[in-house]
Formats: structure tokens, sequence, C-alpha cells
DNA sequence: GTTAGCAATCTAATGTGGCGACTGCTAGCA
DNA sequence: TGCTAGCAGTCGCCACATTAGATTGCTAAC
């Protein structure tokens, strides 16, 4: 059945009426505000239909309107006016961008606060999967009597490393040579297939033996969703400012899904490519015992290069305008930013040339820490 | 003015009852469960001078007491009951740190959780600073043309690394070298120390001095509280569990002081460095706006050597004597792991003899990942 | 110093009435 | 056929009063 012109045009002033104020939209607020040309005689007939319709629901005989999760996918899909920012809005997402940002850690985070801030909403952002990087070379370094660095540089620019303990009375030659070794037997594998590949080791080669076994267990890690903790969550607090989590009932289940915040990623991950992601989820729709939520998700890119997926989570009732307005334009500004070192992600680490007459340029280098015995 | 026995008796009771019911305790409560030799009207009495000196308070005329921050310090430092751990809570504990945990990391991890889930309280855990840590080794190896992963290893068993962008060219041997000279500036140098003594180089030594400012530009950024990523929050969820936290208001303070996760350091570096360390706090009483409320640390150690600190957080009236008891056990525990590869905070890299002729014996190995462009 | 008894105090729960916000329906109009 | 004005009906919400129950502080006696 076709929906008249008259009726989208209520849809949207329900949606709108009720994100912005979370109350009940009645026929006379509607009138009044989106379409003075009609009685509210009219728009309540109207009403009536849609309800039966399935886009609006009435939370008592005697209340206004409120709009079901077809009316937000409705809205959101054909509906929503695209929003531009105000001034102070992209002054915010300047003051966070502006400064020297150089490592993929730092956009992650910087990027899930900027949104929260803006939309005041709790913001997710996580780092893409890395399954699909191409191995392109191995080295094994001894780094003290009992310890070797094994660092596996892939085409993602991604290098991996793990240190291992090794025995005594090793030369610094062997590893060398393993290093060669490994990196012969794993050259031009994507990670996955790495893993999946049950490479054998020629007799000829048994000394290496350990070695490989222990490159393939760093592989197999890392294939996994081993890589928790490159989910960020920002503003979980600002979950209990929406006014449908003021039921601690509610607000808790909400939260006890953003502390599980690893079984976030599935749902990130499901999302399909495009550019934008919206997801309008009814109680336990996607997830048992996940809550009623909507979360939108963009994913960013820089010079191209696909870094990861942010965005928000919170009520159906959201400010679908603002918030896609807002991701879109952290997306673009994201893309333009000078593309970081990517060891950063995992060394925190910072872009920046060690050349051998280098002038007076500032240097920045960060650095993840490791612990050894 | 010296306390009474039975004042003792009484204050132990009032807190005991309200940390159990978290309801104002009357005359006839503690009458009945824990002083039935002596009548309410004389119990009444106490109370009343004990509300005079500070140790209960009434939330109305015609209420019971509650205990104040005073009677809950007295409390935890000599009346407490030391408590023996259930049975289900060891299972719980045991299922943890029974399987194989070989990072530093994973350790942090289930700690934080295990704790969450025994207390049903939010718990924290981090890793300690590593400031105090000496230089032993500096390694720079050239990885891609243009990247170079620097390699710093401490005392502590602490491998600092960062990758560089380094311009074409530049051989292998040059990197050992620099290696080598930066090794000799900064060996034996604690990372604080090295990164204030502003040593200088020698004109003989100019060509190293884009990779000296390097390595001196990651020590700086290790020196500091940089390492927000290592603390980590259990059960932000379970705040809401708690009564006091009922109203939203308070709520949302304690989320927000959860949400802030960094400004949570500095108060536990604070604690003294006393295996258990328990904090009182009123409103505002450590830093503005914290709100009111608890914290229970102790120090872990492994094989003796510290490796952080981990409790939990929550309203002032929480269960000590469980708290303490699990803190105590799962110190304990963690202390008796097989030592991890220390090299595992960062590398999440496993303990693992890599050998020329290593038996069948099983092979881990964790890592971090590290893009690079 | 302790206790029984009792009035006083205060909260929390329950009930009541009225107000206001909407809707749905009906009847009339273009 | 579609739109509108008018109005009765429904329901939530708020303020207020009332009641029941818990607990204390005080007093007087032991």
């Amino acid at each position: 059945m076709g929906i008249s012109s008259r009726k989208e045009k209520i849809i949207e002033a329900v949606v709108d009426s009720y994100i912005n104020r979370c109350e009940p939209v009645s026929s006379a607020d509607i009138q009044k505000t989106y379409l003075p040309a009609v009685s509210s005689a009219t728009i309540r007939n109207e009403l009536a239909t849609l309800e039966d319709m399935g886009y609006l629901a009435q939370p008592h005989t005697s209340s206004g309107r409120v709009p079901t999760a077809e009316a937000y996918r409705l809205y959101v899909e054909k509906l929503m006016p695209r929003r531009k920012l105000s001034r102070s809005e992209l002054k915010i997402i300047k003051r966070y961008f502006n400064r020297k940002i150089t490592e993929l850690d730092d956009i992650l985070k910087s990027t899930a606060k900027v949104i929260s801030e803006i939309t005041n909403l709790t913001s997710v952002a996580y780092v893409q999967n890395v399954e699909k990087a191409r191995i392109e070379n191995i080295k094994i370094v001894k780094i003290t009597d009992s310890t070797a660095l094994i660092i596996i540089v892939t085409d993602h620019g991604v290098i991996k490393d793990a240190a291992a303990n090794i025995a005594q009375n090793i030369s610094e030659e062997y590893f060398t040579r393993a290093g060669e070794f490994v990196t012969e037997v794993f050259k031009g594998c994507s990670i996955a297939q790495a893993v999946h590949s049950k490479k054998i080791i020629r007799d000829t080669r048994k000394e290496y033996e350990q070695i490989f076994k222990t490159v393939l267990k760093i592989l197999k890690n890392h294939s996994h969703e081993e890589m928790v903790s490159d989910i960020v969550l920002e503003g979980s607090a600002k979950i209990l400012e929406q006014p449908e989590y003021a039921n601690l009932q509610k607000a808790k289940a909400m939260l006890e899904l953003l502390d599980a915040k690893e079984d976030l990623i599935p749902v990130l991950q499901n999302s399909d490519d495009m550019s934008l992601n919206i997801l309008i989820s009814k109680d336990n729709e996607i997830k048992e015992g996940m809550p009623e939520c909507a979360i939108v998700t963009a994913n960013y890119a820089v010079n191209g290069i696909n870094i990861g997926k942010a965005g928000v989570i919170g009520p159906i009732r959201m400010d679908y305008p603002k918030v896609v307005s807002v991701l879109d334009y952290i997306g673009k500004t994201i893309n333009l930013l000078p593309e970081p070192d990517r060891n950063a992600k995992m060394y925190n680490a910072e872009s920046q040339s060690v050349e051998e007459n280098a002038g007076e340029g500032e240097i920045h280098a960060d650095e993840t820490e490791n612990e050894t015995q």
C-alpha cells in the first residue's frame, strides 16, 4: 500500500517532534508546527490510519502518538532532512582534529570522543580486522640472551610482533636465517591463508620448526577477533541522559551491553560495507538480551584506505539527521588527515623521517612498551 | 576518647547490618541479631552517644542509624571480621586462573573480571608505571625500506618499541651502529633519568642525532601517564545494582567517573604501597566532582615482582570483608602463576622457549600487531 | 547503669478528586 | 468524497489528605 505524501509528512512530523521532545505527539502539535493547512481532525484521521499501518503507536488511549521502529526506518531512509553542522559543532570537530594526530589509536579515540561530545550519545569506534593483510616479511631479532622478537610485516603495513623466550646460546645469525626461512614460507599469504594452509616443514628445515610454530601461533591469534582492545567506547554515562533509560532496568540492560563491548564487534561487522549504516533494533532482535537500541556507524578511511568504523549507540529515538551529518563530516575530516604511521596502531608510534641529515623538523615518536623478563 | 568494647560491637553491628541490607539500623535490630544480652533502650543510649561522636548518623528523626565514613574506617581497620571464601567463590577464581594465562594483559583482564564477578562491584585493574626501569639495551632494526623499529630493553624486562619512518637507502648496518650508539648513551639510566638528563651528542656522533632524538621522544612519552590503555574496568553496569545509585543523578556522577578512567590512575597511585589499600571518600574529597565512593585495591605481584594494582570501586557501603578476602586470595593466586612473559604486556606475547631441538612441548605465542605504511 | 513504657516524630503507602491533554466519533459542510 | 468543528469520553498526572508503621528520645522506676 502506498503512502500518500501527506502521510509521509505526518510520519516525518511525528518522528521529528518525538526526537526533539521525547513526548507523544498530538494531532494539535502536528497541525501547529508542521501542517497548518489542515485541521487537527484531519490529522487525527490520518494518525489512526498510520497506526493501523504499523507506523505509529499510542502509549494509552488519550495520549499522542509515538513512532514505531518502522516509522524510524522510513524516516532515515526517505524522509529525514539533511542537516548542516552548526558553527559550534564544526569548531568542536576542528578542535579535536587540528592538533597533531599521528597515531591510528589517537584517531580512534579522538573520533569516539568528538562523536560523543557533539551527539551527546555513547559513541563506539573500532579498527577493522586485518585478516586479509598479506605477509611481506618476517624478521626475528635477538634482543636479550633469552628473548627474541618476531616481527611480521604485511602489505597493510601491518606489523605483528611477539617476543618469545629462547634458549641461551643461540646466535643472532640463527635468527636471521630463521627469519628468512619463515619469510620464504609465508610470503604472499594472507594471514587467514597462512593460518589455514597447514604448511609443512621439509625435513631439511626441521631446525626451524619451533620458530615456525611460534610464528604460526602468532598469526593464528591474530586472525581471530583477538583484537578486543581495539574497540573504544566513549561517553557510556551519556546513556543515562536519555529519557528512555531513566528506568533503571533499561539503563542497566544498556550498560551491560556496553560493558561487554567485545560482543558489539560482530554486530558492527555485520553491517554492510556501505559508508553509512543505520541499525534499528527492537528488544532481543539482534542478540538475546540485547535491549532496544539503534546503532549508526560509518566507515572511515585515511587516503582511501579503510581503517575502521565509528558511530553512536543509543535509543531508537535519536537525532538521526544530526548523527548522520556528524559522522559524515568526520569521515571527510579523517580522510584528509595526513596519513598516520600505521604502525601507530600497535606501537603508538608516530610517523617520522629519520634521515641522516634531517633539518630541524619536529621529531615525534611514540611507542608501546613491552616488559620482558 | 576511648571507645568501650560495647560501643565497638554496636558500630560493627550497624556497619555489618547496613552493608548487608542497606537500610538504617534500629536499636531493636541490633539487639535481636547482635546484642541479645542488653535491652534496646540501652542500645538506643549508646547509639545517641555514637552519633555525637561522629560515627553514626540518622537520615531523619524517626529512622534507624547509618554508619558515617568514620565508622567504616574504624570497621575496616579494627572491627571487620576476616572472612573465608566460599566454595563457589573459590571455584570461580580457579575457573579464571586455571586456564593457561601467559600474558600480563590477560592477567589484568582476568583479574578485573573475576573480582567484579565475585564482589558484584565494578572492578579496576592497572599495570604499574615503569618509570624506574633501567635501560639495558637499544636495538634498531630496519624492517621495510621506509620503516625501522626501535626496541628498548630494560631491567624490568621492559621493551619499549616504536616504528619510525626512515629515509630510503639507509643500510641495515647504519641502524645497528646507531643502536649501539644510543645504547652506550642511555645504558644504566632509568627512563625518568634518561628523559631529564638532557644528554648531548658529541659532534663526532652528529650522524645519529635524529635517531637519538627519536629514542628520547619514545622514552619521554613513556615516562608519563601515557599508559592510559593499561587501566581496565570491568562491570561498570554493576554500579547500578547498588541501591545508593538508584538515584539517577548519583548513578550518572559515578559512571562519569568511570568513563574518565584515566583520571583514576593518580587516585590509585596515591594509595600507599601497602599490599591492601582502602580509600573511603566523601563527595569531592579526592577530586572535584568525584562522588562519594570507596576504592579498595591490592598490589599484585608475580614471583615477587610487582605488576600492578587491582581492586574494586563502589559505594562506601560495600562488603569489605568479602572484598578484602577476595583481593587477598587473588593476590596469592596470581603470585603463584607461572611467570608470564613480561613482554606480554605490549606484545601480548607468551613465554616460550624456542630451542634448536625442543621437544613436543606446547608452543604458545601471542603478539600485538602493528600497522605500518 | 539499665530497662520498660510511652508520646512524639517522621516516612511511606494508599486513596481521592480534579485538572488537563488527547482522541474518536458524529454531524454538517464544500 | 474529503474535510472540519464540536464534544463526550478516557486516561494519566498531580496535589492533598489520611493512615499505618517504624523508631526514637525521654522519663521514671529498678
